[in-house]
DNA sequence: CTGGCCGTC
DNA sequence: GACGGCCAG
């Protein structure tokens, strides 16, 4: 008896150990279909809201998931749940960029962006990611940034992040989609020749059932926009008329339609 | 908070 | 190249 129940241990182990090597390895796969979105929901609370990909690279991260865009070295859409939990004040060293090897045809290199002018700007902030040293440094992939006049991200784009996150410590927890603009000839940085976006957008989800609600913004990636966040406010249905993405494709469809036209501002507290 | 730049090792 | 310190909006 004694011995059946130490083989019995032995497997138990083992297969613990097999499980978590698989969920390593699934945390890190690449899709290759396109538009073929997998169901996740099981995986992270959050996949079930993934946007369609364009280019048929979706990359799961631990913290975040993106869709890879290689023709503009960069991701088209970061997606990532934003809890109120997520939200501490811990002084992290900031560490050095470094490449996606989740990625498979190579994220750019942080050298292209080097004297460029710009900024190696977060999609995930690295803000929203300060819970763990892990889940921080996650967010200095360079598959999770994109070039940003200086003035822009430490400005209007900053003061819209920290409006993110104090929406997710209003409401508990929002889900957020967040990219450049990637369309038409845009002027490149680098050896990589990574694209410069002339916008951004970034949608936020709450989830409540019959009473969920959305916004989204689009703001020029330039200096001196100083209008209130609140002026940027487009629907999604604009949003994904300029990327071609499908953002919410698992949405039940009557409330993804009425959510999607919208793009009123009465539903979430501004400053 | 958002970052870059530069001297030093 | 990596690191730490300093700078700006």
């Amino acid at each position: 008896m004694k011995k059946f129940l130490s083989i019995i241990g032995v497997i138990i182990i083992i297969g613990v150990y097999v499980y978590e090597q698989y969920l390593k390895t699934a945390d890190t796969d690449v899709d290759e279909e396109y538009n073929e979105q997998p169901d996740l929901r099981n995986k992270k609370d959050n996949a079930y809201y993934l946007p369609t990909s364009t280019t048929g690279q979706i990359v799961y991260h631990n913290n975040y998931t993106l869709s890879y865009n290689e023709a503009h070295e960069q991701a088209e859409w970061v997606a990532y749940e934003l809890k109120k939990s997520d939200i501490v004040y811990v002084d992290r060293k900031r560490p050095y960029f470094y490449e996606d090897k989740a990625v498979k045809t190579k994220s750019a290199d942080w050298r292209s962006y080097k004297k460029s002018g710009y900024d190696k700007g977060h999609l995930c902030p690295a803000a929203d990611r300060r819970k763990t040293v892990e889940t921080y440094n996650e967010t200095f992939l360079t598959s999770n940034i994109s070039p940003q006049n200086h003035d822009f991200n430490a400005g209007i784009w900053n003061e819209l992040e920290q409006t993110v996150r104090s929406w997710a410590k209003s409401y508990q927890d929002v889900y957020v989609v967040t990219g450049g603009v990637l369309k038409g000839d845009l002027k490149t940085i680098g050896k990589d020749q990574v694209s410069v976006p002339n916008y951004f957008y970034k949608i936020i989800f709450k989830a409540d059932g019959a009473h969920s609600k959305m916004i989204a913004f689009l703001m020029p990636n330039r200096a001196n926009e100083k209008k209130p966040i609140k002026s940027y406010v487009v629907s999604v249905d604009r949003i994904e008329a300029e990327t071609g993405i499908d953002f919410f494709p698992k949405l039940e469809d009557a409330l993804e339609i009425e959510l999607e036209a919208k793009a009123n501002t009465s539903d979430w507290r501004f400053r």
